[in-house]
DNA sequence: ACATCTCTCTACCATATGGTAGACAGAGAT
DNA sequence: ATCTCTGTCTACCATATGGTAGAGAGATGT
């Protein structure tokens, strides 16, 4: 069984830090939750930074192949591969609602621990912002700094994935029918937003 | 000065807990912040609970007299009048950027807590969706669940507001010039994604 | 058989944290 | 003058937390 117990520790810190805040969750807590000794938890990641920093990669990474096979699997027609991506991210945000959420843990962690993560993503950023500006050049997307679009996209996709708190005050409930009218109409709304006006 | 040290104490820990969330910020570390003993603070408020409490419903207030200002002030045409209160959020949130990082706070603390906020936003929320409602209705906005355009809306804005990591990674910076610059584009994304389509 | 390596554990420890107890100083009121 | 009330402080405490030291159990190689 060898790394199952690792695996079982990132799984459940993930969980935990996306969910009540790394500085919320103690090492105690996890060792709990995964059913074993901080000890165990210290043998594998010397220490909880260490650990957040683990649980941060594997975040990007896993968030990174999503994006990219969807991207890969999606049709040529911008607004399609965009609600290509959002779909991909919303698949594992919903499946595992912490994820999106560990990464607003970002801006409060150690600017090393930052900088380690967006290094893991910069690449996914500037080939969006590229082709956000081509699409624009073409005319197939709504003209714009592409560089805000981009963060407004994910902003808006982060937001609705992060803030229960948010569709609970509109009287929004978790089941899945409501889960499938909130992807259509974030969908509807980005592609309205994103869709090029008529004038050009 | 009475209630001087107590709306010291309320600035100060607005900041801290929205900066770096709740539960990284000990009563000591405010207390240091505000040059008092640790013990003024539970003079002002017993426990820190209800130091956190009285944190979110001055900061809920703060946004519903903005807003309700905002929309007293603003036009008929619904675009302009979310437009205004957009800009009303924007500019407290830019003065005090810990104001909407608190509001994302509210879903990690005892939902006690959360009530009593929700309780304060409610009559706000409920009005914005039956405003989106009619509008839709009128043909001036585009036509979807009101309740989750609201909450779209307000994850778009609170997102883009709260998240630096995702401006620095496409490169944005914090000053003057930049600022305008996002807030024109926020707008204009906005209004794209909420105007009424063509075929009505 | 022995040594080594991997993995998990129990036993501690120093520090930080939320909170209690109570002293002390100044300002009115009688 | 003394009592009381308000606001601030120092001294302390119980608990939780991240982390260290080192032992034990099982597998593996020689």
């Amino acid at each position: 069984m060898a790394g199952d117990t690792r695996v079982r520790i990132l799984e459940a810190a993930t969980d935990l830090f996306g969910l009540r805040g790394v500085d919320s969750v103690s090492l105690d807590v996890i060792a709990a939750e995964v059913g074993v000794a901080k000890q165990t938890l210290l043998y594998w990641f010397p220490s909880k930074d260490d650990l957040v920093q683990a649980v941060l990669v594997q975040a990007a990474t896993q968030l990174s192949v999503a994006i990219e096979a969807a991207i890969r699997a999606s049709s040529d027609d911008p607004l399609d591969r965009i609600e290509a991506v959002v779909r991909a991210v919303f698949r594992p945000a919903v499946r595992r609602p912490s994820l999106l959420g560990l990464i607003r843990e970002v801006s409060r962690l150690s600017p090393a621990v930052g900088e380690r993560f967006h290094a893991e993503l910069r690449p996914l950023v500037d080939r969006a912002v590229v082709y956000l500006q081509t699409e624009m050049d073409r005319g197939r997307v709504r003209r714009a700094d592409p560089r805000l679009i981009a963060a407004l996209c994910y902003a808006t996709v982060t937001g609705i994935a992060t803030e229960p708190e948010v569709l609970r005050s509109v009287g929004w409930q978790p089941t899945t029918a409501e889960l499938r009218r909130l992807r259509t109409e974030l969908l509807a709304f980005l592609r309205a937003a994103l869709a090029p006006s008529l004038g050009q």
